[in-house]
DNA sequence: GTAAACTCCGTAGGTAAGTACGGAGTCAAT
DNA sequence: ATTGACTCCGTACTTACCTACGGAGTTTAC
């Protein structure tokens, strides 16, 4: 059992962070004793935890919300991971198209040798 | 010469985001003749497909702001580019690492035989 | 026993990059 | 001459995810 600091401590999170994932329903408020402060047990942890997984998988808080709403259904849980890799699969073919043109822009600025302009700046032009 | 309208069709652009451009300092407001109305020619063209474009490569519109100020200055740019360059290199990483794990999660979901509950769920716990 | 640290609540602010609104003036077509 | 489309301006709203503030009550440490 602790309260609303300690568990964001050991989460590496802030209290505040805990309180607005409370207002967007992806945790429950815990009961409250005579004092009005939150009490938290060990499954929170766990919830919070997998929140933070989610997250770092890249789904946004409302589809960790889905997420733990599904509960077991797993075709849908499958659905949306499969979603999820379409997407970061396209992000990756992006970036990698991204990398190869900045790429050749900063070679042709270091291989440029007339100050007076740049030619990346020319070619974006 | 055009107006906004015009201008923004030409681009593909909202009147609006041409004129939060110009907020933002990434253009420059126009002469305006008597009836108040943004005239442009076709310079400005040539600005706002450079911020397109920039844009498209993954800079800030901050960042766009610098790379128009700073004029032929190839060193300036160059290092603009090569930090955009390691941040995306650095985000195609970790979109990798995202990628497996999805893949992996979705793959024991396809073999899951148990509809009572979900690995991906049980894994995230 | 008192000062520091913690908690409560609701609301406001911050970021990035726009998007929308409202009321007023202006221009183009019929 | 009137309708509809266009423009002006400043401000507020949007999305996602927090972060901060203010003022009050509570708990803990010395």
């Amino acid at each position: 059992m602790k309260t609303i600091g300690k568990l964001a401590k050991e989460l590496g999170l802030g209290v505040e962070t805990i309180r607005f994932y409370e207002r967007e329903g992806l945790i429950k408020q815990p009961q409250k004793p005579q004092n009005g402060y939150r009490v938290y047990d060990d499954s929170i942890t766990k919830q919070l935890q997998f929140i933070c997984r989610a997250k770092a998988l890249g789904f946004t808080l409302k589809e960790v919300a889905s997420l733990m709403s599904m509960g077991g259904d797993c075709a849908r849980v499958e659905s949306l991971g499969l979603q999820k890799l379409r997407i970061i699969q396209s992000k990756i073919n992006d970036l990698q198209g991204l990398e190869v043109v900045i790429k050749e822009m900063t070679n042709s600025c270091r291989n440029n040798n007339d100050q007076s302009h740049c030619p990346i700046i020319d070619s974006i032009k």
